[in-house]
RNA sequence: CGGGGCGUAGCGCAGCUUGGUAGCGCACUUGCUUUGGGAGCAAGGGGUCGCAGGUUCGAAUCCUGUCGCCCCGACCA
């Protein structure tokens, strides 16, 4: 392998500072000069555009429609739900001033939208012929946060909420395992992130909640990161906020709401999943470059050669984000790392000797082969590579999670593995096993994997027989 | 909120111990030569040394305070 990137601390050296330069320097992201805020550059801003694009379609696909909701949220009706305000209260940002006026009431700014949605949402519905409510939102939020990192946990981070009602359980139910899928599909077949299905432990179920249904990624340090949730609410809300409907037997009901959402965390997960020590290697599906082409040559080779690509890249710009660089102030190896550095999944190289036999050389990102193509080939060779580089970012990342996920019996055997990776294991349910696991070890329950039948050895904390399987994991 | 680290040019740093009016590398500008894995030479431009007090003839340097940022933990997408 030869010489490491100089600006991009090696991974194994430590984790931090590698994702710290990834982010820097493949120019994603620039600190704000606000504590826990960040600027997306416009290249992750893209990646984010490619990932709304997607969701958006599904949610529309699945009957769901778009709408805007206040950014401020009056205490009054942020305090409605108890679990809800006790869960968020230490992390809520207040206005309290309008113009140079104090505010006779505060007014928070949403760390979640619950409180304000389900307050209009009793006043839209009257009758079982108004639901379902099928509403997503996409928006900004803002939670106090105390440790921020850029993408996994920023004061405001852009997100989408989704907020349904229904007529029963069993819909709203259905309706949030449905949306965990749609999560699903995007995390796994857009990002290359496989992730690992499950309902939440009691102690880690959002605030307000029923049931919250988690997709739980593992991190290329061996941490786990929660990337979706969707939550079941069962009737908290519709009773905190009275969303009523006359059913079709003139009864007053209570609806059914659920609600769930996903952030610009999930560039996060597709930094720390695919990431090398070259920098970042992004899936052609969300690139905002899917291949970048590099005339080299010199003099008047060089005139004829960048004229070639030029014409390549107009001929193919139709079918792929591809982009020429021509800058002449720097040499073809500078350009390699640069892009590489960048993520570009593909790269094209033409020179002299490719120009003299009609063909390109293209170098994958994610394998760093180089392969050469006959000029009649290129629009479908480019393709196929495309989608063999999306498949094998994916492929490497499920290698990844299969070799770092250990079944254990009990919590010591983690130890062998430095607390790193996914462990299954058998779990009693008591919550005060997994305060003691996490007090010592702080590895936590990231989620009850669905279909996941207990082992039947035992709690791996007191040993009592188990009541779930569960995935356990340090977390971000 | 605890622990650690750091604030000097756009970035990375030296200078501080022992005070004397700021330097190196990269980047940037111009010119020439270069280009199949981070090019070379030459000439340039750019800094109220985080901020505020204090000590001193004189402070990047010493003292006091303060603000900010990064990392690691505890709490949360």
């Amino acid at each position: 392998m030869e010489k490491l990137l100089k600006e991009i601390t090696p991974k194994s050296q430590d984790y931090s500072q590698w994702y710290t330069d990834v982010i820097k320097k493949a120019d994603l992201v620039d600190y704000a000069p606000i504590k826990g805020f960040m600027v997306m550059k416009p290249y992750s801003y893209r990646i984010w555009e490619f990932i709304q694009a997607a969701m958006d379609r599904r949610f529309r696909e699945t009957g769901h429609e778009n709408a805007y909701f206040p950014l401020l949220i009056p205490e009054h009706l942020l305090i409605k739900e108890a679990e809800h305000v006790e869960g968020f209260s230490a992390e809520v940002a207040w206005v309290t001033m309008g113009g140079d006026e104090v505010l006779a009431e505060r007014l928070a700014i949403r760390p979640t939208s619950e409180t304000i949605i389900g307050a209009m949402y009793a006043q839209w519905i009257q009758s079982y012929r108004d639901l379902p409510v099928l509403i997503n939102q996409w928006a900004n939020v803002l939670r106090w946060e105390k440790a921020t990192r850029p993408f996994l946990r920023t004061t405001e981070f852009l997100w989408q909420e989704g907020h349904t009602v229904h007529r029963s359980a069993e819909e709203a139910e259905a309706e949030t395992l449905q949306q965990l899928g749609i999560y699903r599909e995007i995390l796994e077949d857009l990002l290359g992130v496989p992730v690992i299905a499950g309902v939440k432990s009691a102690g880690e179920r959002f605030a307000g909640a029923v049931q919250t249904y988690t997709l739980e990624a593992l991190m290329g340090d061996g941490k786990a990161l929660q990337s979706a949730t969707s939550h079941f609410l069962g009737q908290n809300f519709a009773k905190a906020f009275d969303i009523q409907y006359l059913d079709e037997d003139g009864v007053l009901k209570f609806g059914w709401t659920t609600s769930w959402g996903s952030t610009t965390r999930m560039i996060g997960a597709l930094i720390m999943v695919h990431g090398d020590d070259k920098g970042l290697r992004l899936p052609p599906r969300v690139a905002p470059i899917q291949i970048v082409v590099v005339p080299i040559g010199r003099g008047a080779d060089r005139d004829r050669v960048t004229d070639w690509a030029r014409d390549l890249v107009n001929k193919l710009s139709g079918e792929f984000r591809i982009k020429l660089d021509d800058r002449n102030e720097f040499t073809p190896g500078y350009k390699f790392n640069d892009w590489e550095m960048r993520g570009v999944p593909l790269r094209i190289e033409i020179g002299p000797r490719d120009l003299a036999q009609k063909q390109i050389t293209v170098a994958r990102r994610d394998t760093g082969e180089k392969i050469v193509i006959a000029e009649n080939m290129v629009s479908e060779t480019l393709s196929q590579l495309l989608e063999d580089v999306q498949r094998t970012l994916f492929e490497q990342a499920v290698e990844y999670r299969a070799s770092h996920t250990f079944s254990v019996e009990n919590y010591q055997e983690m130890a062998h593995h430095n607390h790193r990776g996914f462990f299954l294991g058998d779990w009693c349910g008591q919550e005060t096993c997994a305060d003691r696991l996490k007090q010592e070890t702080s590895v936590t329950i990231r989620c009850l994997p669905l279909g996941a039948d207990i082992a039947g050895t035992g709690c791996i904390v007191c040993g009592q027989p188990g009541q779930h399987r569960a995935l356990f994991a340090r977390a971000y």
